[in-house]
DNA sequence: TTTAAATGGTGTTAAAATAACAATAAGTCT
DNA sequence: AGACTTATTGTTATTTTAACACCATTTAAA
């Protein structure tokens, strides 16, 4: 073999972190190997790329396959390409990240197929290849990025309480202590980026909190302005 | 072809934005190419990964035979994949930014080859392939970098002044008006990152400034206490 | 040797942001 | 009606930030 054709002889794949906030905790979503190598591990959603695909294509496709959705947040986050990452040859794969509703989530046929499984992030075991890394670095990015940029809301339903979203944001960035309830929606009302429903929490056995929506085009106007989100 | 080829018919490159920092200003190391495509246009220095060659050596190794440095800040940014990217086939490349001190490069015989320079940030025309593109998101990376983690002494030699500190800061983060020279002493100082030195500045034609050193192994230790650097 | 030219170095204050803290309100359930 | 559960709200001390101007020290030129 040439050296040239030797440089060829490599492929790249993409695979994914798809985050989902249920139950006031953190999850992803997980498949369970069908196949060698790493067959009845859990391992992240991924797929080779295909050769007249973009990268972000690639990654969007995964996430369709796999639940449906499309028009979702997806992120680039980092390229592994150890030698030895994959046992079956040369595979670098480019990770990403995708914020989902869990609501919104539908078993399709391939999550079917592949038994994909939400799993809290805390009890995230021994995954397949370098998956456990890759999660590792994407939670890190979206530490990061829910604080500076109001990502956090592509995980919450359309309409949701201040207490929902502080649990969001506690689950995700997992202070010492807890945030603080009265100085947390101060900052948070005083952006004034969410928009008060008359509507109310219904079916809780207590006081029902009021419900709120994120207004994406007000933090548009303000981003123009200069405005820069900071949590 | 089988389909299960063809997802081997393609390769990957990793490309690499050497900032410097001279005469007050943020530079990059650039190449002119000698051969097709683009030949004769301007580029970031890369190559493709060789086959048993982990990302961040092939990086590091792009670096080494360009400037002769070893040892060097490196960081993989992000990888650009768009089908139609490289005219001559599929490949992707993973991009890399790296800080080195512009008094330590020698030109070695591949950058003398490769009619390496450095050019001035803002001076920048258009570049080969997508490497616009992968200069942008670079210069965007450092510019979150330098405010997050004390990257900035990379670009300046061991011993500097509080005025050259300044005016990295401001070549890098370009704010409307420069920054307040009192209160960034004081930041800066309050940190207790430096040493200040029994010399000063030499051979200039006005008071000579006190020379700084950065205390590595302070920061460490700070790091470890929890301090975040953030400017 | 005096003076001009150039950059180095320093402190205060008002305003804003942050952090710490607890009592009442409004529903459901029995 | 009373118990239970979560929602909602404001004040204050502390810290951080931003705005601002003058004297000091050296070299070079007159």
């Amino acid at each position: 073999m040439s050296e040239v054709e030797s440089f060829f002889k490599s492929a790249f794949s993409v695979d994914n972190v798809i985050f989902g906030f249920d139950g006031g905790e953190l999850k992803i979503l997980l498949i369970q190997r069908g196949a060698a190598p790493f067959k009845g591990k859990w391992a992240l959603p991924g797929d080779l790329v295909y050769p007249n695909e973009d990268l972000d294509t690639a990654a969007a496709r995964v996430l369709e396959q796999l639940t449906g959705l499309r028009n979702v947040y997806l992120e680039q986050v980092k390229t592994f390409g150890a030698v030895d990452r994959h046992p079956l040859g040369r595979v670098i794969t480019i990770a990403y990240y995708s914020l989902i509703k869990v609501t919104d989530y539908t078993v399709t046929a391939a999550s079917f197929a592949q038994s994909a499984k939400w799993h809290s992030i805390s009890q995230v075991g021994d995954l397949a290849f370098d998956h456990n890394e890759i999660l590792e670095s994407c939670l890190k990015r979206l530490k990061r990025k829910v604080r500076m940029t109001p990502v956090g809301f592509e995980l919450l339903p359309p309409k949701f309480t201040l207490t929902a979203l502080q649990h969001l944001y506690e689950s995700i960035l997992r202070p010492t202590k807890g945030l603080d309830k009265r100085n947390f929606r101060k900052k948070i009302l005083s952006m004034n980026l969410l928009v008060e429903l008359k509507e109310s929490q219904a079916g809780v056995a207590h006081r029902p909190a009021k419900l709120y929506q994120f207004d994406r085009e007000k933090y548009e106007e303000f981003v123009a302005e200069g405005f820069v989100f900071d949590i």
